[in-house]
DNA sequence: CGTTGGTTTGATTAATGTCAACGCACGTGG
DNA sequence: CCACGTGCGTTGACATTAATCAAACCAACG
C-alpha cells in the first residue's frame, strides 16, 4: 500500500474519511509537477495563491539569517502541506525549498475551499495543521534541552514514525536524502558536529547509514536514549485502524 | 484603551471585526476566574472540553522532561488562547501553567463553535493559531542559531510587540513577571547564564530592569542587535488601523 | 530575626563552534 | 581512459559558549 496517495494515508490518522472523501482528495493530486532538489517552492515575503502539497520527496521550511546561516524549522514529507495557511496570514514569513527531488501539486485556493466544505476533510486538515504545531513544540524542546546526539536520535525516531504513517518506511528503514550540512541546519548544530554525533550513534549500534538509507537498528534503545514519545504526533496506533470506536466530530469550524 | 478586552484588541489584527463580532467576543469573557501564579491550567495527557483564554497575567505552555527539566515552548499573554485546538487532537501533548497570577476564562466548546459560525471571527481565530505557529518557528530559529544574548534580546522585542498589540506595554516598558529560572526554561539556557546575559544587555544600555519591569531603552539598537523583524507576528502596523483597504475573506473552513 | 525564594558571583568542566585540511566518489571534458 | 573539479564526508587542533557546582547575597515576609 506504499504507493497509495500519501495525503490520504496521512489524513486517515486525523479523521475518519469516507470513500467519497478519499475520492475527492485523490482528485486534487492529479496535476503533479516534478521539482529538482534544492529549488525553492515559495520564498519569504511572497503571497502565493495556490497551496503546495508534497506527494513525494523531501522538502523543508527554512529561514535565512543575515549572517548567511540557514535555519530549517520543519521537514516536509510526502503528504505534507506547505502553506495551507498563507491565505490568512497574507505573506510567507519563511521559505520552502526542496531538499531532494520532489513531486508536488499546486492546489488552487478554491479547490481547498471546496475540500473544507466536507466536515471530515476539514477536520483532517485542522488536525494536520495542529500536528505541525505539535512537531514544532517538540523540536523546540529538543533544541533547547537535549544534547545534540539525543536531539538527532529523537529526530530520527520522529522521521521513522512520520514516514511509516505514509507508507514510506518499513522495517525501521527509510531514505533520508539530506546532507549533513542540512541536518545541521535543522538541528541548530555545525556540520562537523553532526558528523561526530552521527558516528557516535553508529558506534553505539543504534542506527546504520548506507548512503542516504537510514536503518534504525534498535528502536527501543533509540527511543529510550532520546526519550522519544510519539504522542505528540497524534497518529493512530496502527495505520488505518478502522476498528477504533467512533469519536464524535466536534466541527470546530 | 489599555483596559479593553485584550482578546478583541488582538483579534483586530487578524480580521476586520464588526461591532456585532466585538459584542459577541466580549460576551464570552464574562465568567472570569482568578488563578494564582504557578498553577497548572491543564496538564499533558488531559482531555479538557473547555477552552482556556488568558485575559490578564502571564502563563506558558511547557513540557516536562524525564530528568526533571522543564521546557517552556510559549508564553501566553492577555488575549491568548491556551488550547483552542485540543478538541481535535484529543489529548494535550503539553501542559499549561500560570507564571504570574492570571485572569482566565473557560469557554465551553459549544460557545467556540458558535463563535466560529461568524466568518470574521473564524478567520481571526485561524489567524491567531497561525501566528502562534509562526512564533514557534521564530523561537526555533532563535534557539538554534542565535547566541543566548541575542536570543534573549529577540524575545524581549517580541514581547514588547505582542504586549503593545493588546495594550499592555507603553513607551517601551512592560511587566515581565517571570523569574530568571523561568526565562532560562524558555531560552533553553541555565539560570546562571540568563543572569549573566541579562547583565550584559543592561551594561550595553539596551534595556533596564527595575524589579519585574522591563524598559527597552534603545529599541532600534535592540532590534538590530537581535536581528528582530516583527513580520512573523503578522500584526497590523498601527493597532486597529481601519484605513487599510478591505481584503476578501477566504473562508478556509 | 530567621527563612525563603530569587539573584549574583566565581571556579571549573562539558558541549559545541571554528578553522583548516584531507579523502573519496562521481561526473565531465579532453 | 585519464585528469581534474566539485560536493560531501571525515579528522584534528583549538576557541568559545554555556553548563555545573557551590557559595554568597538580598529583599520580602512571617
Amino acid at each position: 500500500m506504499a504507493t497509495e496517495n500519501p495525503l490520504i494515508l496521512k489524513l486517515e490518522h486525523g479523521a475518519r474519511l469516507t470513500d467519497e472523501d478519499r475520492r475527492l482528495l485523490r482528485s486534487v493530486a492529479v496535476e503533479t509537477r516534478l521539482v529538482d532538489a534544492r529549488q525553492d517552492l515559495i520564498r519569504e515575503g511572497e503571497v502565493p495563491d495556490a497551496v503546495h502539497l508534497v506527494l513525494d520527496g523531501f522538502a523543508c521550511r527554512y529561514k535565512m539569517l543575515d549572517d548567511g546561516g540557514r535555519s530549517i524549522v520543519a521537514f516536509l514529507l510526502p503528504g505534507d502541506f506547505c502553506d495551507l495557511h498563507v491565505a490568512i496570514l497574507g505573506h510567507m514569513d519563511h521559505s520552502i525549498g526542496t531538499l531532494a527531488p520532489c513531486i508536488v501539486v499546486e492546489i488552487p485556493r478554491v479547490k481547498i475551499e471546496e475540500l473544507t466544505t466536507h466536515p471530515r476533510i476539514a477536520r483532517a486538515l485542522w488536525w494536520a495543521t495542529l500536528v505541525d504545531e505539535a512537531i514544532l513544540r517538540e523540536w523546540l524542546v529538543s533544541m533547547g534541552r537535549r544534547p545534540a546526539h539525543k536531539q538527532l536520535a529523537h529526530l530520527l525516531c520522529e522521521l521513522l514514525f512520520r514516514l511509516r504513517a505514509v507508507g514510506r518506511a518499513s522495517d525501521g528503514m527509510f531514505e533520508l536524502p539530506v546532507t549533513q550540512e542540512e541536518l545541521g541546519d535543522a538541528l541548530g548544530v555545525s556540520t562537523v558536529h553532526v558528523n561526530r554525533v552521527l558516528q557516535q550513534l553508529r558506534e553505539d549500534g543504534l542506527i546504520s547509514l548506507q548512503g542516504r538509507l537510514v536503518t534504525i537498528l534498535d528502536l527501543p534503545a533509540l527511543t529510550r536514549f532520546s526519550t522519544f514519545n510519539p504522542n505528540y504526533l497524534h497518529l493512530r496506533n496502527g495505520p488505518r485502524d478502522h476498528a477504533v470506536k467512533e469519536v464524535q466530530e466536534p466541527r470546530l469550524v
